[in-house]
DNA sequence: CAAATAGGTTGCGTAACAAAACCAAATTGA
DNA sequence: TCAATTTGGTTTTGTTACGCAACCTATTTG
């Protein structure tokens, strides 16, 4: 039957991975945030195959995270820009980039470092943080029914303490 | 040829690509976040046939984001947990949420909600802070090699304004 | 005006995924 | 205590997504 959808499955992480799930579409918008701007562009800097990149340059403009806009001066030539839905995926990203550089290559061994240019340090990690800006214990965090809800569902983070944070 | 694989690409997205970026790999991890722990469960919060379902639970066990715990009273039977390295995707899977929230459902339409115990309102929003914790613009954010870099890379994110956040 | 580049499309082969059937061991319930 | 159910899978079969190469037209550069 193919692969499955989440669209029906009524939670926001199903509904983004339902969009972004494909293998290169957040590399895409890790690129587009980089300013990479034309299909040969993203075809060289990823080693993507064409036809994918085609596929999934149409499905980001489709879904309204790249604006494709026509810039040719005798005729068309193309540029896929950000859109704000789109340059908000930051967060998505900056988050996997940090994960990764903990776990995959370890402190001191990052392929990139993503600084504040105003004072050339790295920014700080992303956390789940309460309304005084503190990074909070996942003992404190819990998960309810929202607005949108189906079912009566009300459930909390992992049981017992997951991390310390 | 079948999928390409990221691992030779020296990005920390696409190494973190490269262990989640299946399909189901981060719903899955996103039940275990909520509690969730047997094989059983899993299968029936996520409507995953079982044998992708005991593909992936093996794939993040090698990857040491959940753990295999034998509980069972007279024989063998299961757990999954997640390890450190497994809850610290938290990060990536709340900002995935709160995407959606914005751009996919909307205000006032999220199936659920994330709460802080302690005040019973929803936590803030994930964002890219400088050292003093106030969001930044896009643009005092800048990408540098880092000591794992290969080539001479200097980039910078958007060239121009991608957001103003 | 020729050559190179941009931006694709098409066809073909392989790998990933979904559904259903099946199965042995452990647990539950009567 | 023993039958029924649940757990935790494996196997088989079919469909879909992806990668590569070849090809093509329009635009831009020299």
């Amino acid at each position: 039957m193919g692969r499955k959808r989440f669209a029906d499955m009524n939670c926001s992480v199903a509904q983004s991975l339902d969009v972004l799930g494909d293998w290169w579409t957040l590399l895409i918008v890790r690129e587009a945030l980089f300013g990479t701007r034309t299909f040969s562009r993203f075809e060289r800097n990823l080693g993507i195959s064409k036809n994918i990149l085609a596929l999934r340059l149409e499905n980001l403009v489709d879904q309204e995270i790249l604006r494709r806009v026509d810039v040719g001066q005798h005729g068309t030539r193309f540029h896929y820009e950000l859109t704000a839905k789109g340059a908000d995926l930051i967060t998505v990203i900056e988050s996997l980039r940090q994960w990764s550089d903990r776990w995959v290559y370890g402190e001191g061994k990052e392929p990139v470092r993503i600084v504040d240019t105003r004072t050339g340090n790295p920014i700080p990690p992303l956390a789940i943080r309460d309304e005084a800006g503190e990074p909070m214990s996942m003992r404190n965090v819990a998960i309810e029914p929202g607005p949108g809800a189906a079912p009566a569902t009300r459930r909390r983070f992992g049981k017992r303490d997951a991390t310390t944070t």
